[in-house]
DNA sequence: TAGTCACA
DNA sequence: TGTG
């Protein structure tokens, strides 16, 4: 995993209705330590879907809830299923980081109850979908990008038809609310970076008030 | 259909 | 390769 941070000056961009993109606001080496540890408490893991097929992302969380997925349905749960004892804390730069991305687009006093951390590996990616398994759709979705470049697609409130995608890059956060707090989205197919072929992976840090 | 796969 |  890269650490370089790239010191290009922040840009805050509305790149699509109520979604927000802070190019390279972070940066990544401090995250991806406390990622680390997390990783070593609560494995990556893929999850089984209500439809019965395995998630193609190894997924694993922080904070006090955690997203799930089972043949039940998607659920928060202050317990990981893997380990049967509760999520890693989230570490304190996690919680200071989404609070200042979502202050930058003005959403004051968020406070993450849950961090949701997916591993993408090359040639997986993850279908279009809404965050709707929180309780309180008030609060904004906050999602920082380490490591590949990934393709990124909104699609509104309807699964298909027109969409807009972007790159995200490493040190970006991504901010929606409001409009756009449950349209659909998705990630394509990681693609290798021909440039840094010793890149395999893409991890995303969801920032989320679940609870 | 937090997936895939057949089809354009 | 993008879409339903």
């Amino acid at each position: 995993m890269s650490d370089l941070f790239n010191n290009s000056r922040p840009e805050c961009e509305e790149i699509y209705p109520d979604m927000f993109l802070l190019t390279d606001f972070t940066p990544i080496e401090p995250i991806s330590k406390q990622a680390n540890l997390i990783i070593k408490l609560s494995p990556f893991r893929r999850m089984m879907t209500p439809m019965g097929h395995y998630t193609g992302i190894e997924i694993t969380n922080c904070g006090e809830y955690g997203w799930t997925s089972d043949l039940n349905g998607y659920q928060y749960s202050t317990i990981d299923p893997v380990t049967r004892k509760n999520w890693p804390l989230m570490p304190e730069e996690f919680l200071q980081l989404a609070n200042r991305a979502a202050k930058t687009v003005g959403y004051d006093n968020f406070i993450p109850d849950s961090c949701l951390i997916n591993q993408y590996k090359i040639g997986t990616s993850l279908g279009t979908h809404q965050d709707k398994d929180e309780k309180d759709y008030q609060w904004p979705i906050v999602s920082l990008s380490i490591g590949l470049t990934a393709t990124f697609q909104v699609s509104g409130a309807k699964r298909t038809g027109n969409s807009t995608a972007f790159q995200l890059h490493q040190g970006d956060v991504l901010v929606w609310g409001n409009s756009a707090r449950l349209a659909y989205h998705g990630v394509k197919k990681l693609k290798p970076d021909t440039l840094n072929p010793r890149l395999d992976k893409r991890i995303n840090l969801t920032f989320r008030k679940a609870g």
